[in-house]
DNA sequence: ATACATACC
DNA sequence: TACTGGTATGTAT
């Protein structure tokens, strides 16, 4: 409590809104002042109302957790105390302190560089961003109270002299990469966390160190640097107050040292002389306490925790909880709320934490409390989604909110064009006018790139969303599209093993089985190995991928022919798989391009279907024509497999091997168990799933994202196949001609 | 798998 | 007038 979480009775709750002062530059400041300031701007504004409620609901889960808490006896205590007193021995064991890992962080970085390209903001206070909101302030600002996070009209009330300048991305993005250069220099492998700031493992580099000459740890000014940027640092780096000319001149050389110390300053030399801006720094021997460390001496300065265990524990007991990553708002506020504000209150109250908090979260807890953390920075992490969003002014009609769907899914599809990712699973967020966020995902059993496919789910997951809105309009200030589940190569593989092993059950044919695992070989090969294993089990006729008839010879040449033909014809046909493009356009009247996702989990489909369509509907399925409605919707889904090859129905065979499977028949494609013990519906349903696969690996041109339906579920097919979203068919011929795709795809 | 919350910069 | 945008991860269902 000493901590004060709480001064005033004014903010008895509605701890969210108050001021954060927990960052440098805001120690000593008026609190009350500031956040009444704060408190009159927002009142009664729909912000206010949300952070309310969720500041309500953070209540709530206290109150469950003092009930909790109120119903635990000496004797969980005490077992709990065991269990974490074993588990801390355990711990304690594993300590490592042997490496000497940093946490470098440039001081109010975009502030400082805009700063640093316009002299006159150097002694003013100004902040980087908008009067919606700042990214970042100067030290001058925070003196205000003007900090990251708070929006522009705000700090314009806590500060009228602000000076606010747009963010300058690229600039950063610039002023990033240099510093990165030096970053490499001491780590080639250091861990980026933001454009300002990165974890780098010092300790290889400080080995080489001692045996370098003086001349390697020798730096020299390169230019005369304007005065120090902030005028309340503590310290500055020594030789750089030159400010009459050249360097210090003729003795403006330094010699570093060889210890941690003297290289992270040496790093940070670099830095300023290179960027004229400063970071601070922190080193430790693991990263949690690196991290803490920088922020102990910022701006512009470093620290240094040795690695001993007592000084370890001695930095750690003294730690006010909020400090830790990884503890947020919400966290402080309940551990507060159980008398816990600094790490030895953490480790006192361990096993009262491990019997109210969730595994991961104590177990977190702990390793904080003991100052351990990673010893190795991880290899560069793939990433796990992408996403892009947008905040705008109250948006209500229909046909903007499509268009700006429409919009984003574009960027996001450029952005994962950049980065060559595809992925399956599509969200789309929603914020409305009151601040409540929703997410809406849906995953697709293949992964997808294009607009069209991203689109096509996300108007699908708006448009529900729409429908389910009571009183319309559905009023938005922000929406945004998110895509993940990156296919890999990780993710492919058992994939691929699964349909060898689903194409040769009963073979003990292990020279091709084995060969599809044993070989190294890229995703397309490995596809491609798929189904040569196929056509050789099969021997006198081959399945064609595209169209699934039966192709009758042992020619390879003479299948992949037909297989092109197949492939041609799906881009030319321009009532089925082209057709989208020419319409792409948002129209609700004609928008033909809708694609109905099967297998919703609302199993909405057919409500919808009967729903009148009314001017302002997303919904085009009351439009659709309705020659291909069957009457059995067995008959659609062999329609929706024929499409791109003729208009005839075709029935795909399976060797017989696979007719002595066991009753519960498992989709080696999708892996969902399938109802019914038919074979040739399951069957249909496994070519279904594959062809779907094989069309996108062939280019992604010529699917819809349909979920492929169990076979008892033939939801929406017959429409959505015959008329799905695709890429322009001059797209899909350049580059990636059929020809060169299937020679690809068999040799 | 989905939705929502928390956290970080 | 006006309270972000991008990513990861944890928690609950």
């Amino acid at each position: 409590m000493e901590n004060g979480v709480i001064s005033t009775k004014a903010e008895g709750f509605l701890s969210r809104m108050a001021l954060n002062d927990n960052k440098a530059g805001m120690e000593g400041l008026d609190r009350d002042k500031i956040n009444k300031i704060i408190m009159e701007s927002s009142k009664g504004s729909r912000f206010y109302e949300n952070e309310l409620k969720k500041e309500e609901q953070v209540n709530q889960r206290i109150e469950k957790m003092m009930l909790q808490k109120a119903k635990i006896t000496e004797q969980h205590l005490k077992k709990a105390q065991a269990q974490v007193d074993r588990m801390a021995t355990e711990l304690e064991r594993s300590r490592d302190l042997s490496r000497v890992i940093v946490h470098v962080d440039m001081d109010a970085f975009y502030a400082a560089v805009e700063m640093r390209d316009c002299p006159e903001l150097k002694d003013k206070p100004m902040a980087v961003g908008s009067m919606s909101m700042l990214s970042t302030s100067n030290y001058h600002a925070r003196k205000y109270g003007v900090r990251a996070a708070m929006p522009g009209f705000i700090a314009k009330k806590l500060c009228p002299d602000l000076v606010i300048v747009p963010t300058n991305f690229d600039k950063y993005r610039a002023v990033s990469k240099e510093i990165r250069e030096i970053f490499a220099e001491y780590d080639p492998h250091f861990q980026p966390l933001s454009l300002d700031e990165a974890y780098l493992d010092f300790t290889d580099h400080l080995d080489q160190r001692q045996s370098w000459p003086d001349t390697l740890r020798t730096h020299r000014p390169r230019a005369n640097l304007s005065p120090v940027l902030f005028e309340d640092s503590p310290s500055s780096s020594p030789c750089l107050l030159d400010s009459t000319g050249f360097g210090a001149a003729g003795g403006g050389f330094e010699v570093f040292g060889k210890s941690a110390e003297e290289a992270v300053r040496e790093m940070r030399f670099r830095i300023e002389q290179k960027t004229m801006l400063t970071a601070s720094a922190g080193i430790a021997p693991n990263m949690m306490l690196a991290k803490v460390c920088s922020d102990k001496n910022k701006p512009n300065g470093q620290y240094r925790l040795p690695s001993t265990k007592e000084a370890v524990m001695d930095f750690v007991q003294n730690l006010p909880v909020r400090k830790i990553c990884g503890i947020g708002k919400v966290s402080e506020k309940m551990l507060n709320a159980l008398g816990i504000s600094n790490c030895f209150h953490l480790s006192q109250q361990m096993a009262l934490l491990s019997l109210l908090f969730s595994e991961t979260a104590w177990h977190h807890f702990m390793q904080v409390s003991l100052g351990l953390g990673s010893t190795h920075i991880p290899r560069h992490e793939e990433r796990k989604s992408m996403s892009t969003e947008r905040t705008f002014r109250e948006m209500s009609k229909t046909e903007e909110q499509l268009s700006l769907c429409r919009e984003l899914c574009e960027d996001l599809a450029e952005d994962l064009k950049k980065e060559g990712l595809k992925g399956k699973t599509v969200t789309l967020k929603l914020k409305n006018v009151k601040f409540e966020v929703k997410t809406r995902a849906l995953t697709l059993p293949y992964a997808v790139a294009t607009v069209d496919e991203i689109f096509a789910v996300a108007k699908d997951l708006l448009k529900t969303e729409r429908d389910n809105e009571s009183p319309l309009p559905l009023r938005l200030r922000l929406m945004g599209v998110r895509i993940s589940a990156f296919a890999s190569a990780d993710d492919k593989k058992p994939l691929q093993k699964s349909i060898v092993g689903f194409l040769q059950p009963d073979k003990t044919d292990s020279s091709c089985a084995s060969q599809g695992i044993h070989q190294k070989m890229e995703k397309e090969h490995l596809s491609n190995h798929s189904f040569q294993t196929l056509t050789l089990s099969n021997c006198t006729r081959f399945t064609c991928p595209v169209c699934f008839r039966l192709v009758e010879t042992t020619d390879l040449t003479v299948f992949n022919k037909h297989i092109d033909q197949c492939l041609s014809d799906t881009s030319r046909k321009p009532n089925q798989i082209a057709a989208s493009d020419s319409e792409s356009d948002v129209d609700l009247e004609n928008d033909h391009t809708e694609c109905e996702v099967a297998g919703r989990r609302r199993g909405d489909s057919e409500v919808e279907e009967d729903k009148a369509k009314s001017s302002e509907e997303m919904d085009s399925s009351g439009a659709e024509p309705q020659e291909d409605q069957r009457s059995s919707k067995n008959k659609s889904v062999q329609m929706a497999l024929s499409i791109d090859c003729d208009n005839k129905t075709v029935t795909s065979q399976r060797p017989q091997s696979c007719n002595n499977k066991g009753p519960v028949l498992v989709c080696p494609i999708c892996q969902l168990t399938q109802d019914s013990n038919d074979l040739v519906l399951f069957n249909r349903h496994v070519d279904l799933c594959l062809n779907q696969e094989v069309l996108h690996e062939l280019g992604g041109q010529a699917s819809c994202p349909i979920n492929p339906p169990a076979v008892t579920n033939f939801k929406a097919l017959g429409k959505d196949v015959r008329d799905p979203p695709s890429s322009p068919p001059s797209k899909k011929s350049k580059g990636l001609g059929p020809r060169n795709t299937i020679d690809k795809f068999f040799r």
